[in-house]
Formats: structure tokens, sequence, C-alpha cells
DNA sequence: TAAATAATTTAAGTGAGCTTAAATTAATTA
DNA sequence: TAATTAATTTAAGCTCACTTAAATTATTTA
């Protein structure tokens, strides 16, 4: 087991259960672009080493180790997210991509050095938590996906969870971005999807986006 | 072939020969710290994919192919050094453990971001030059290795050529530092030793340590 | 120039991380 | 609850980058 695809699968699993609650091998094994045959090898071998604990049909746990190992990661991850936007000055669509290489191949110490250049930010551009060197996760602002907010209502975008180029680039384009306040103006529900007003613009929008972006209520 | 295994053995085989002239197969298992069959074997996939040519006991060449590659590669490790250096605050003597990593898992766009903020750097922290993104290479200062300098002679420091962090740990404790000024104050011709001044202090240096320090020469 | 030495290659084998196809088992639905 | 569907596992096999041990070949030295 190679340090890079153990943090890949531990990573996946544990951003699966920050985001769903459960993760199955299928569910990894679409996330990693593998077969669900190369992904029951995997966890087995993560089973015996005590990252994981795992029961057929009942999803995968991250036990102690595995958790901290995934937090490590993602707080690498994180870390390099934020650096390359506020630093390097690469795109908020770009980031992640970047991210998912360097994660890997960063000392902690580097990432300590890093964090404080960037003055301990508790965020990162998409709106996630960034843990901390100790481990402990910053506490979030209680948020919704768009698609759960009534006619009429109005948010704040806290949160994206879908990091694909395409998605981000669209959401780019559209003014969707973090902190941005937006109403929401009908829904469509034959198809799900749902109309907004950003900076005083209309916008539709299908399900599969307003799934992905989380606004905090305002009123 | 994966990329990192093949970027490795271009970047062994392009220091080599910019430092020594030849390259032979022992020598990229030594740096790489394998076995000379595991080194025949990737030889004989880099001759097949025109990346280097190469007959037995008349050491390894880069064709064109490869040395862009390894000359890629180089930046990347280099602007890397710089980067951490310069920016991050990265100690001298760790630069180089970290940029070894860090440069299989950088696109060429970010690469070229951390230039521009660097301000197009055309040498890195050890005193190498830094590949321009056409290829081309820096001129150096001619200069010679310090075992090689008469007494009574004068010389700046201008490149290292170990990247060791115990060598470098070593250097940087001493205050032979880039650009200082030396002086050779006298030789042991029956071990090689040198002794110079550097800063008002004396110091002996064994051959090992003065061959791989390069200076200018001063009058 | 023959023997010694050093460099290189060949041979056989390992483990990691994959693949596809087939078999099994659990969950869901009619 | 039996049949269908979906999830999971097993089996067999592939490639890659290594290893060690033995064999070969070139270079150096006596
Ligand atoms: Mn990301
Ligand atoms: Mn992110
Ligand atoms: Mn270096
Ligand atoms: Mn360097």
């Amino acid at each position: 087991m190679t340090n890079i695809s153990k943090e890949d699968y531990l990573r996946v699993i544990y951003k699966g259960i920050e985001e769903t609650g459960v993760v199955n091998p299928t569910m990894v094994a679409v996330h990693l672009n593998i077969s669900n045959a190369a992904v029951t090898d995997m966890i087995k071998k993560l089973k015996r080493e005590k990252y994981v604990s795992y029961n057929p049909y009942k999803g995968i746990q991250l036990l102690q180790k595995g958790k901290m190992e995934a937090i490590r990661l993602v707080r690498r991850h994180r870390i390099w997210e934020t650096f390359l936007y506020q630093i390097v000055g690469i795109p908020w669509y770009e980031i992640d991509e970047e991210a998912e290489n360097l994660e890997h191949s960063s000392s902690d110490n580097l990432i300590d050095h890093l964090e404080r250049i960037l003055n301990y930010p508790e965020f990162d551009p998409h709106g996630h938590p960034i843990p901390k060197k100790d481990g402990k996760i910053p506490r979030q602002k209680k948020c919704f996906p768009l698609d759960q907010i009534k006619i009429g209502n109005s948010g704040i975008i806290q949160k994206v969870n879908d990091h694909s180029k395409e998605f981000l680039f669209y959401l780019f384009n559209s003014g969707l971005l973090i902190r941005k306040k937006i109403k929401v103006i009908d829904k469509r529900n034959f198809d799900g999807s749902i109309i907004i007003s950003v900076d005083n613009k209309e916008l539709v929008l299908s399900d599969k986006i307003s799934k992905n972006i989380f606004v905090e209520k305002i009123k």
C-alpha cells in the first residue's frame, strides 16, 4: 500500500462521511474512478491495518487511526487550496486539481509554514473548514443546500460541495461565489430547477447545481 | 513507466552530465539508491522511447526529448527551492528535500505563477541556474571547486554541488553561504584538506567538502 | 596479453494496484 | 415471500518498479 493511494482512499472516505453520512465501496470506486474489485481489495488492507472498520452493506467507518490520517490529509489539501488561491493567484476553479497532487507531496512542516503565512485561516476558498494542526475542525455556520430554500427566502452562499472545474467555472462566471447573497425567486417542480437572483440578476439553476450550493438562511 | 520515476531518472542523468560530464548506470543506481539491475531495465525503456541514447561502458546521453523533459523538471525543482526559501521561509538546508517531492506534483502553470511571484529569478539558493520556460539556461559565472584555488587567492562562493541536508547544514553553521567571500590560507597535501578564512574566521575543510563548493576567482 | 577487476546484463521472482468476468449475497420490490 | 435488482466479493491475470543471484562482457592492471 503506497502512501499516496492510502491517502486518497482515506480522503474519499472522510469526505463521503462529511457530506452524506455513509460511504460504501461503490461510492469510493466512483470517486476514485476505479473498479469495485480494486476497492474491495484495498478496504481489506485498510481494515487489516486498523484504518477503517467495514461490514458489507453497512458502510465504511473511519477508526481513530484512519480519521487522524484523513484529517491530516484534508488539512494539507485545504491549506494548499487557500495558499494557491490567496498567495499564488490560481483561479478558484483550478485550485482543487492542483491541491490534489500537492497534498501528497508536502511535509507537515511545510504545511505549518503555509498556514502561518495565511494567518491561520479557518475556511478554504470553497467554504470548507481547515482542520487545525491538532485535528480540531473549525465550527461551521449552519447551512442548507440551495434546493431546500423556500421561495421568497434569502441566504448567503457559505460552501460548495462539488469541486469539479466545470461546475466551479460555471458558478464563477455566474457570480455565485462564497459570501454572495442570493434570493430564491421561484421553483419548477417538474424538473427541480430553481430560479434565484444574485447581484440583481436572475438565474435558472438545475437541481444538480443547487444541491451543491450551501447557503446560510437570512431574513 | 510512471511519470515520477521517469522524471527522477532523467533528473539524475541531467545533473550527472551537468556536474561530471558523463553518467553510467552505476551512478544512476547510486543516486536513486536502487540496484543496477533496476537501472538497466529502466534505461532500456527510456532508450526505446527515445529519451536517451546508451552504449554499455560509454555512458548515457540525453536525446532532445529527454533533455527537454529533464530541463522542465529541473526548472520545477529549482523554482520550488527558490520559492520555499524566499517566500515560505524554509531553511536553506531543507529546501531540496521538500522540492524533490513537489517537483513531480505541480503543473507548468503553477510553476509559471511561482516564477512570476519570485520576479523571474535566474539562480536558485544553491547557486544553480533556473531554466527559463523556453528551456534557456541563464549563463553562469565561471567558477572552480574550492580545492583548486591556490594558497593566498580569494574567491566568492557561487554554487554548491551537494544538496544533502548534513552538508548544507554544516556550511550554513560555518557561514559558508552563497555570495560569501573566502580566502585560501593553506593546504595540507597529505589529506587534501584546506584552510580558508571567511568572516575573519579560519576554517579547516576536508577535500570532500571543498570539492563541492564552487567559487568565482577574484584578485 | 592473460588475469583480475569492475561494470553491466540476464534470469527469476515479489508486491502493489489495478483490470474484467463470474459468482455470491443482501436489499428491495412486486 | 419469491423474484428482481443492486452491492459486493472472488478469481484470474496484467503492468510496473523493484529485488537478489548468477552470468557475461569490457576495461584495467600485472
Ligand atoms: Mn478540494
Ligand atoms: Mn476545498
Ligand atoms: Mn535541489
Ligand atoms: Mn538547488
